[in-house]
DNA sequence: ATTATTAAATGGATCACCCATTCAATGGAA
DNA sequence: TTCCATTGAATGGGTGATCCATTTAATAAT
């Protein structure tokens, strides 16, 4: 191998993926071929081709959590794709959870365990960007909430009851010592745990990205205006009774009475809804 | 300025984001400092940080969706960042629906109304990696589309009526035409119409999410043994005049008792049931 | 007035480097 | 031998220069 190719002499050969200049060449001739097929202009580009060719092998099995990509220089010879090009893909990924790229000699690509807060991350966009209003949201949330309840009461197991207790006297602690912020986040866990407690991943998930948002809210609120909702824990432990008893109907309307107060505290100073406030990086903890 | 600078020279100046090598100089020196304070390492990459700011200044609403963003090479030079890792970033917003780039003079990033199919995406990755299960993915449907149908009742409008009317119309006549594969596509349709009338966004996003994967099963099961569900459309009918009535218990008996037997036909054969079967990319009319 | 042509702006992509981090191999000191 | 410091290679992180393809507006030619 030579140490020094001469400058702009393309080197690559045997590529899997066409580049750019070779595509486009294509393309043109094709068009000044005799019949007007007009087959689908090869708009794609190369990183989404990249990101469609890692996802299908992870669909089909081939790649499983855990496994390590080749690495840059080496996948972009591969793919037949300068670097570059290459780590817009593997940065995608790594931005929706696929993969965790990790420095140093046996670093690399790997791919990760399904991360579920992505979904959160779409539920704070769609509001960001006007395609889903807070009203959507504290409606839906109500609504699965109510769903919730009665899986948990149909699946919860002993540990899940123990580890609502446990949050619950987190939560008191977190009162006696005056932390409201604290447990606002004792709160998001608890709907967290209520939620795990269905047994179902895809159900926890729903619920933790629009109860994400929502807390968002309370702290914004509770922050500025330093009120927060009285007697909380005797409320969680009432509803958590009502769970223990596998007690549907009760269970279901302590739980809505609690949460219509919620609403109507939030309500209280329009202002403190603002949309801007409550998704202000203000606080990682519950960003994370 | 200068036809051509002399290579390697680091030209830039009033940066808003350090680059790299000056941050870890930053770091070292700080380092050696008297104080141990140990501040927080700056470990987050550059392309995070310019993430971080668009969703920031798309949070604030200063950025709304229509708007443009400066141009690459303007904008690498704002933030003080090489061209090639703003493009990283770049690419992840618009992978994560955020952004559109496009070509051209008057081209540029421009922010996105939001994208619903981003969930999808979600649903699909989180199962690839194993993270939720099939099962998981069922069960929730069921109970999803339960919540559906009771809110379908209370709030659909004639026109969501309509729309489902004309739905199963479409299904009717790719029935009579022996149609079978557009059939399914008119079902997934159906389900996306059936939850846009409930008049919650969030709710028809999380709905058509685990909808968009089942379709993908019923897909695969149809293409490869040729059978399809029986009465269909007949069924479609009676659900939809329930629905009409505002007829919640026999809406939801209906709808219940058609989705478990479109369990049982897909259970039949144990082997369509394939992960890998239904979300290999075979068909792009359902990607979409 | 209409139609080609041209030029500039912009994203798409590549190449050749350089840096910081990490870890295994190496080698010297206890 | 055992332990610890040094070194060096592999790898991701990042930069700057350069070229290409596309798009649009301004300009020229008809």
């Amino acid at each position: 191998m030579s140490t020094k190719s001469s400058p702009r002499a393309p080197q690559r050969s045997r590529t899997a993926l066409p580049n750019r200049r070779e595509r486009a060449t294509d393309h043109r001739a094709a068009g000044s071929a005799a019949a007007p097929t007009f087959k689908p202009i090869h708009t794609r580009r190369t990183f989404e081709e990249i990101c469609e060719r890692i996802r299908e092998q992870l669909a089909l099995g081939v790649l499983k959590p855990g496994d390590k990509l080749p690495a840059e220089r080496e996948l972009a010879q591969q793919l037949g794709v300068s670097r570059n090009v290459l780590r817009e893909a593997l940065r995608s990924l790594e931005m929706a959870g696929v993969l965790r790229l990790q420095k140093g000699v046996k670093g690399g690509a790997f791919i990760q365990q399904g991360d579920t807060r992505r979904m959160n991350e779409v539920m704070r966009d769609m509001l960001s960007l006007g395609t889903i209003s807070v009203r959507e949201l504290s409606e839906a949330r109500v609504h699965v909430l109510d769903l919730v309840v009665q899986l948990a009461c149909a699946n919860a197991r002993r540990a899940d009851l123990d580890a609502l207790e446990a949050n619950i006297e987190r939560t008191e602690l977190a009162t006696r010592e005056g932390r409201l912020l604290d447990r606002v986040e004792c709160s998001r866990e608890f709907y967290k745990l209520l939620a795990a407690s269905t047994g179902n991943k895809v159900i926890a998930m729903i619920v933790d990205s629009v109860t994400e948002i929502h807390m968002r809210f309370v702290y914004a609120k509770v922050a500025s205006s330093g009120v927060a909702m009285a007697r909380l824990t005797e409320k969680r432990r009432q509803f958590l009774a009502a769970l223990s008893e596998r007690n549907v109907a009760l269970a279901s309307r302590l739980l809505r009475s609690h949460l219509e107060s919620v609403q109507r505290m939030l309500e209280q100073d329009p202002g403190a809804m603002s949309l801007h406030v409550a998704l202000a990086d203000v606080q990682p903890g519950l960003r994370r």
